[in-house]
DNA sequence: CATCAACCTGATCA
DNA sequence: ATGATCAGGTTGA
């Protein structure tokens, strides 16, 4: 199966992989499991091949995908060079949740942060690696989650996992949903607004057609497309902007600083006008 | 419907 | 070294 590690394991939308020698180490399930990337594909220690093909969403077809996002809009199509393999990931629906309950108004670095926290504090011992706790394992020690660090996030991150422990709220219910039913429910939850519930969306329950803005993207938006204002507007004009598989082009687009100037650098392209 | 302060931590700036 | 400032979404006024 095509893939590029580095861009889909790297690029921000999953965040317990750690790169270690010239391989990725990451946590599914109770399992640690190591990727290691070959010619044409990789190589999986420690998950069966079913598991992490549908993590990896084998059956995308990025030719497809990539060609469409590419007709869409000439932007996306000058950057998929530059990040060729990435996937969209296909995440445990509670831990998605879970995780990006706790990115809010958090860089990247402190979510990871956050979250290797909760999975030390709460998790199974894999041996070095933990896994995600589950709602009750969190339950049970709540009156621990202060070490966590997790801010203002606490509360709220506690009474969700109460709310799926119990069954008030079930994440598999939203599975089969369409998009605007699917966001409407995850906003339902405190702490959720229309960004995370566009991450969750794509990166746990496979709306290809979500396109979730954050401060990066607004500012691509702004400087490529002269479009700013609510994230209502926003949404709009990117999903109808990009088609149907929306979410790979905001994967292009969040890191289009980084590849126009390795393109520049490499005499590849002139700097555009806007920088 | 738009605006805005408050929320918490860690990084960066004086 | 210490304090000020800022980045990052959501909520409710």
């Amino acid at each position: 199966m095509e893939v590029d590690l580095d861009s889909t394991l790297g690029c921000g939308q999953a965040h317990r992989w750690i790169r270690r020698d010239g391989s990725w180490e990451g946590v599914l399930g109770d399992s640690v499991v190591t990727l290691t990337q070959t010619a044409d594909g990789f190589e999986c220690e420690g998950c069966s091949e079913d598991r992490i093909l549908s993590y990896m969403r084998a059956d995308d077809d990025l030719d497809t995908i990539y060609w469409e996002c590419a007709e869409a809009d000439p932007l996306v199509a000058r950057l998929i060079d530059g990040c060729w393999g990435l996937r969209i990931l296909r995440q445990d629906h509670w831990e998605c949740i879970a995780t990006y309950m706790l990115a809010v108004n958090a860089n990247v670095k402190r979510i990871g942060a956050m979250v290797e926290s909760v999975c030390r504090e709460f998790g199974d011992d894999l041996g070095g690696r933990h896994s995600f706790p589950t709602p009750e394992q969190i339950v049970a020690g709540k009156d621990r989650i202060c070490v966590c660090k997790l801010g203002y996030r606490q509360d709220r991150f506690v009474r969700f996992a109460q709310a799926v422990a119990d069954g008030s709220f079930d994440p598999d219910a939203l599975e089969g949903m369409g998009y605007e039913g699917c966001v409407a429910e995850l906003q339902s939850i405190e702490g959720i607004g229309p960004k995370v519930a566009d991450c969750i969306a794509l990166f746990s329950y496979g709306h290809l057609d979500a396109f979730p803005i954050d401060a990066r993207i607004g500012h691509v938006l702004k400087e490529h497309y002269g479009i700013e204002g609510s994230y209502r507007r926003l949404s709009e004009f990117a999903r109808s902007r990009f088609g149907r598989y929306c979410g790979y082009s905001q994967e292009f687009l969040y890191h289009s600083e980084s590849i126009l100037g390795s393109q520049v650098q490499a005499g590849g392209l002139q700097p555009n006008s806007t920088s």
